[in-house]
DNA sequence: AGGTACATGTAAGCTGTTACATGATTTT
DNA sequence: AAAATCATGTAACAGCTTACATGTACCT
């Protein structure tokens, strides 16, 4: 999703600045999910001001920088949403983690294991962070289900990692038969990042 | 992950074409977890020819175009490794899916419905993907790591849509208190794409 | 004194996507 | 006869990341 998009998105739920909005994808509800950095959200409001699908007005605030607090337009409301029925990319998850571990045999093993207890504390954090953004409101329902479907899938994750951690190691050094059942050992929590 | 990275990786499993890099994208082993197109690979190649990461050898064949077979280069590998090493970015799910549920409330009842069973049908076609992938070869360790980890990640959100898909009709209709707890109806199988 | 949070922006460089161009062979 | 598979590549365009540039105020 392209970054005019998501500052729509994120302008759906109130006015907001383009700090605020930054915010919104680090910490908040869409942080597990997208991505966008300053550099493509300072751009992207100052186009969609032109196509008058924002408007801003500046904000005076004393001890802090002034700030531009934008709004969508009904215009914006109507491209936004239509912009939303053209079929979307499916999902996917992204994961480096799996990418570097499939080459785990040629890595010492050491760095194996200190990869994916970095991971695990990824996975902690993510978690802890969704569950962060739900503390204030109680959540409308379409939100309680995009809420508990990350829970869902990050949970899993964690789980994974966690019970089949001791398992890795195992295997790296034994180097046994696939085929040979791995009893499961008791995960060992992160201690990095 | 930028496309030399991932070409360097294919070929860590043995020499192959451009072609059949990406075909190990798209299908094979690396789907559930990365992304890229030809447009990025044959330059990418010809990148790692200039910095001798990789050799290659053109293939002739009858009644299909020539080939040209890439084979990675013990620099390669000692490139590849090294650069494994560096702090690679966090696990993310990219999910439009989410993004676009969480402005379900602005859009048609049937179109999120509809959005839902096309989402059920790509988790279906992902994990179908994954399982086949598995059938030739007996996995090796890491690989059967990496292997399951994708299955328990993708069939939790499968599970996930299947179970709630009603839930999301009856609260987007009848707007219910979020307190209420939601009775599950029965999942309905996917019709689309 | 130094770090962090607030706040906005620009510019260079890198990367990637999309569409185009070509063409034989096999499958439907 | 049409569509898909095999096979490689280019070029234009769009997009994003990174680093830079600037400055206040609060907290430790």
């Amino acid at each position: 999703m392209d970054a005019r998009t998501l500052c729509l998105g994120a302008l759906m739920h109130g006015e907001a600045s383009g700090y605020e909005i930054r915010k919104l994808f680090e910490d908040g509800p869409f942080s597990p999910i997208c991505d966008v950095s300053y550099g493509s959200i300072y751009p992207a409001l100052t186009r969609l001001l032109d196509e008058e699908w924002v408007t801003c007005c500046v904000a005076k605030q004393d001890g802090r920088p002034d700030k531009k607090v934008y709004s969508i337009t009904p215009g914006g409301r109507a491209a936004f949403l239509n912009g939303l029925a053209s079929t979307p990319a499916p999902d996917k998850m992204q994961s480096e983690m799996l990418f570097i571990l499939s080459f785990g045999d040629h890595l010492p093993r050491a760095d194996v294991i200190k990869l994916v207890d970095r991971y695990i504390s990824n996975y902690e954090a993510r978690i802890a962070a969704i569950h962060n953004c739900a503390d204030d409101t109680v959540l409308p329902a379409v939100r309680r289900f995009v809420h508990n479907f990350g829970i869902a899938v990050y949970e899993t994750a964690l789980d994974y990692l966690r019970t089949h951690r001791a398992d890795l190691t195992e295997e790296l050094s034994l180097a046994r038969d696939p085929a040979t059942p791995i009893k499961n050992r008791p995960a060992v929590s992160a201690g990095m990042q």
